[in-house]
DNA sequence: TTTGACATGTCAAACGATTGACATATTTTT
DNA sequence: AAAAATATGTCAATCGTTTGACATGTCAAA
């Protein structure tokens, strides 16, 4: 692989002319510049962006941790950042946790080891003591982990309201949710803290059911629904915290022969493209994720380069209705 | 971010030491050792990789080219790549090329750059004379692109045919086949090579509709599912060549009031998670993706290695019945 | 007592690029 | 004709780490 020293032995000039013409700084005449780049295509050189990193202590690299691209909301997540960075001038190195600690502890120093610039998480298991000790930007989405981490993430509550609110509107009197573990410290437990609310307000009685996040034990969705259904028969509404959940609850309907949305009205969450791609199409809290991208990889640029940024990003979601309600 | 000089100066010995208590190598007594670990652990000291990455001319880092990983089929292959190369001491640079040659040739360039130590391209749409030119461990997948470079595919032949072999042993007489764009020379355009083989054999007259590959323009499939239905009503078969696609003619079969599988039976391919999010959930062709990841990860190290390695590998695929036949 | 193995240190070069200081031309402006 | 701008070069330091060559010890085995 060619170096700036070839690079300026093949074009008869200085390495400092190489690298003058490749920084743009100080005088160059036209005709050496061509020459040089001339040069640099014959040999086909790219400069080597780890002495450069090494140098400049910047690799413009930001690394984003997240449970499992496989996860729908994450793969159009990590879709986003990754353009967005592109945009930029970053690379991202993915990072899947699989939320274990001890992983994400190890692709932590991991990505120190690499010199990243900044650190996107997307999952979250370890002590905050941890997290300060990073003393790289780093951003958090849907996880306010303390005074001085910056987060990003959409508006929980109101997401759940607009959900629940919808159901109950629709003439829902028997309604359940279908949430996360609430151990997590995740500010989606506010879908479900506003649930509880609106439930209140119209003296329904909440089921809630908690599961773990784990999209891709199947067999636990299918089973934590047929048994709700089993115990709830008479369910009229079903409010789901991700659209991969109300999917399955879609199927296990289907199963019950309960018809949607005439006996039963779903609502989602996250409105990742599957949930267009389902029949009958979900209906569900639009996270506007690709903002979320944007705003994570806009607020580690921001830190590196001191600018002024938000402790939180709150963004909006929107109630898109389809044909589960 | 503390150095190997901080650590030597601070446990009292030479930066040499550090480094051999580091690498393994050299006479190192036990009590040095320890001192030495003890003094990175208290100084939260990472080795800089660029620095080591730069002197061995290694970055144990691989780039991932792949159109989207939005795309489930991709994200499943990211994450399992992702897994592999962990594994096995490598990190994953994400790069989504958008099918876009310019993107695409950006991509490769700025991971020359970068001296990742191998490319697995899931997107090509270059001419085989950039490939050839990089003189970089790459590998395919689902693309033959030359006698040098190896790829990686499942057994898109057998897929196709046991697809349609399905279909016709169901009892469907009016198949209709939709696939990716012909003209890009994917593997992928051998299971449509089967698809009409078995048609032939069964003396039916194939439908064969061409879409362009991209995922998340749903209006397209829309389109051409509702046009494929008025133009063929009498369909009572559907071999499509994603499950994605195989989603959008389940939504239109709902539409049009077909019902699955009594009137009209679809398969898909790919066997996606999605696949068995749906409903019905869909019969479809599995790819081992996790399989085509751990491949496309050990024929990188392979080359990095100049062990013996395959110029193809050809996995298999597997029929998974479920409720759309 | 000699010989090795073990333990640690010093030193310098190397990886590939950037950069500042300074020198020396040639051109262009005043 | 002097001053200023332009163009290029030389040189050395730097980023953080590895590694080979070599020196100097200590300690145990032969």
């Amino acid at each position: 692989m060619a170096t700036i020293h070839d690079v300026a032995k093949m074009a008869k000039v200085s390495v400092t002319t190489v690298s003058r013409v490749l920084n743009n700084r100080g005088y160059i005449s036209e005709t050496t510049r061509n020459k040089v780049f001339q040069t640099m295509k014959e040999l086909n050189y790219q400069p080597n962006e780890l002495a450069r990193s090494l140098l400049r202590k910047q690799s413009n690299v930001i690394g984003l941790i997240i449970p499992n691209v496989a996860h729908p909301f994450f793969a159009e997540l990590a879709s986003h950042v990754e353009r967005y960075a592109y945009e930029n001038g970053y690379k991202i190195m993915l990072c899947n946790s699989h939320l274990d600690p001890v992983k994400e502890k190890e692709y932590i120093d991991m990505l120190k080891r690499n010199r990243v610039d900044g650190i996107i998480m997307g999952s979250h298991t370890l002590e905050v003591k941890e997290y300060k000790e990073l003393h790289s930007p780093i951003v958090t989405i849907d996880r306010q982990i303390s005074e001085e981490i910056p987060f990003i993430s959409s508006d929980n509550y109101e997401g759940g309201r607009l959900a629940a609110q919808l159901l109950v509107d629709k003439g829902c009197r028997k309604i359940a949710h279908i949430c996360g573990n609430l151990e997590l410290q995740l500010l989606a437990n506010q879908r479900t803290a506003a649930f509880r609310d609106v439930m209140a307000e119209n003296e329904i009685e909440p089921i809630i059911i908690q599961t773990d996040m784990n999209v891709f034990d199947e067999q636990q969705y299918e089973q934590i629904m047929s048994r709700l259904f089993a115990e709830h028969p008479e369910i009229d509404g079903l409010f789901a915290t991700s659209d991969i959940i109300a999917s399955f609850a879609v199927k296990e309907c289907r199963k019950a022969d309960k018809h949607i949305p005439e006996q039963i009205k779903i609502v989602g969450y996250d409105d990742v493209s599957a949930a267009n791609w389902i029949t009958p199409s979900l209906t569900t809290i639009r996270q506007p994720i690709a903002e979320i991208g944007r705003v994570a990889v806009d607020s580690i640029i921001r830190q590196m380069n001191n600018e002024p940024l938000e402790h939180r990003y709150v963004l909006e979601v929107e109630l898109v209705e389809r044909l589960t309600t």
